[in-house]
DNA sequence: CGATCGTAAATTGTTAGCAATTAACGATTG
DNA sequence: CAATCGTTAATTGCTAACAATTTACGATCG
């Protein structure tokens, strides 16, 4: 008998689609790619010294995850986010995270509040001012654990689906009006305290005014209006 | 100048991949496959007389819709539907079928609501017995409508990831207790009715108290508790 | 006789090359 | 000179062959 755990947690060698993916969806949450860009399976290939087979799996899982469109025949292009995204992106997440943080108050225990709270010492703790990739790591951290604690493998992936458009869009806030290092840490340990009482309904409302709080910050930026 | 719309409803032919997933969904769903099926990429690729690339994109997808489950370096295996499964897609449902219809209630003018009233008609008119897979595409048009008239993309997207599996397990239901008949029709010109008024919250109510009607009458089907 | 290790078969992951489609350019025509 | 049609270059869609990995079977050893 093996040891509980010992080799185990070696999750099977990454195919070389997931490094593919992993790498472009950096780069695209970076910016490093220009909205509209036509992105080359050829090009990428070469560059990534992969074949254009992973790159095409990466490309089709980057549509579905919104980050790029794809038009048949020609190709994979970096989507312009427009406000109609962000609140696309908001009101999907409001209506899914509800529904999250409405299991998960009543399944954390011991061990996930200690994770939430570790967060929470982190944003209270990190030195003003916060840099905005930090704030944006520490603010899906946290929410992180909410959708892993509400033990739903469908709204699971739904999250996974959306949570590096979020990631972009905090990121973009948090360059432009860096006020993380204020509101930050109250609001999550006042959603922690509402999630401890164990209280579907009250779970529910605290998760609605935390994120409504979010989206008035975030309505502040100017995104374009149109994709060109 | 071209007359407007003579050659443009052309969908500009359907890729291989989807005519092979649209192949595997619907013989998923028929059940034609067993559950824990081992599915392999070289026989359904020489039967469909396709090649492996097309099948394996059509297998992630599926996958993403959640009728198979991917192994690494496994393939792929046919998802065995547990009452977890129905739970979980009944409230990501819920979810989001709430937002959507918020939405679509201020909305929807008089061609959506003629579609549906159509839709209804032809609910009222069926012959009894109705035929279940008659019932369950009734059924899904009606909610189709609400879907389409949210105008909001990602919610459409993950109704479309778990659309199949609504169909399945209301197909299941149907043939097991045929009394569409009789709850159809009425339940769902009730929901039309909300939906008229144009009010978010009366719409969000109606969604809630049909969805948790279909829910009971599902949860009576005995379905497997855990995959074997 | 049971357990373990090595080997082989089957299946997926990856690559490279060919075919089909699109879009852009330039010649042609009214 | 503007608009249209053929031609060509570029890019994706698809195929077929190769490499890597996993599982299952059987020989070997205690």
């Amino acid at each position: 008998m093996i040891p509980d755990g010992l080799l185990l947690p070696q999750p099977s060698q990454p195919s070389l689609s997931e490094v593919v993916l992993k790498i472009l969806r950096e780069m695209i949450s970076a910016g490093q790619f220009k909205p509209g860009q036509h992105l080359k399976e050829a090009e990428l290939a070469t560059a990534l010294k992969v074949s254009r087979g992973p790159v095409r799996e990466a490309l089709t899982q980057l549509e579905a995850e919104g980050h790029v469109e794809l038009r048949r025949h020609r190709g994979a292009f970096v989507s312009t986010l427009t406000r109609v995204d962000v609140e696309e992106v908001h009101t999907l997440r409001t209506a899914i995270e509800r529904l999250a943080a409405e299991r998960a108050c009543t399944r954390m225990g011991e061990p996930e509040f200690a994770a939430m709270d570790a967060v929470l010492e982190k944003m209270k703790a990190a030195t003003r001012p916060v840099k905005p990739e930090d704030a944006v790591r520490l603010d899906l951290q946290f929410h992180d654990i909410i959708y892993a604690a509400c033990d739903h493998q469908r709204v699971q992936r739904v999250w996974t689906s959306i949570r590096s458009q979020v990631s972009f869009f905090l990121h973009t806030r948090n360059v432009n009006f860096p006020d993380f290092t204020d509101v930050g840490y109250p609001e999550h340990l006042e959603l922690r305290n509402a999630l401890s009482q164990a209280d579907p309904a009250a779970a529910c409302a605290a998760v609605e005014k935390h994120l409504s709080g979010a989206y008035e910050r975030l309505k502040k930026l100017d995104l374009p209006d149109k994709p060109v």
